[in-house]
DNA sequence: CGGTATCCTGTACGATACTG
DNA sequence: CAGTATCGTACAGGATACCG
């Protein structure tokens, strides 16, 4: 019913076309788009709207600028992110998310209220349960 | 707002206790538990029910056992995965999700609408688009 | 059947330096 | 400011063999 990819080190881009990835599991598809790394983290950063390099790179401290280059153009090519170029001086470059993008919205936000749930509950657990 | 960890060549687990860990964006959080190699996918292949280790293998072909053992021993650590040995010959293991890990479910379903909303306009881009 | 132990490799990722 | 280039490394993950 569900076949498999390599989420990590991931054997997939080499070795699967996009056709063969599309006859995936649609979890496994979604995962094989978002898994490992630090895609998810740049989506979240990206929900409340647009964000210059820079501010990436901010609200990600531990996220080196070669890995945020790479992770935005992974998740441009694969047509989540908009890169917008302001052809000013300084330079001004925005990402945004696309409709795609936009899409993962409500995983964001239940992989939140998991989050949430789950380490309130630890915090709360010593503390206090009110 | 939302510190950021290492998801992947997670630097995490050693430098960041659990205390620390709490102190995050819930995202983030849930990412630093989920994130990377193949923790998605085996929860989602549990989402309908326990399954034993051999069927967990068949269901993901092409997860190696160690990295299979690995991926369970570190969701049962994380309270997300039950696991069940039945004291029998031959053995009889059978793994399952905790509630914790019952809470993923949306997370899971979310995830499936938009690879299934996203793969399907691509197959459909070409056939047909009703 | 359901693992663990050992060894090895690929590559994700980091650090640093440089550029339009 | 927003990158790219180069180099080095740690660790995720694979392959194989063996065990209770």
């Amino acid at each position: 019913m569900c076949d498999n990819i390599h989420i990590h080190g991931l054997k997939m881009p080499e070795s699967m076309d996009e056709e063969t990835r599309s006859q995936l599991c649609p979890v496994v598809y979604a995962v094989s788009k978002l898994g490992g790394k630090w895609k998810l983290i740049v989506v979240h950063n990206l929900i409340d709207g647009p964000l210059r390099f820079g501010e990436l790179r901010r609200a990600i401290p531990d996220i080196t600028q070669r890995m945020l280059t790479l992770t935005l153009r992974e998740l441009e090519e694969d047509g989540i992110v908009n890169r917008h170029v302001f052809e000013v001086v300084p330079p001004h470059v925005e990402y945004s998310l696309t409709e795609v993008g936009q899409g993962l919205e409500s995983v964001m936000s239940s992989l939140g209220d998991w989050g949430r749930a789950n380490f309130a509950q630890k915090r709360n657990a010593v503390a206090q349960t009110a």
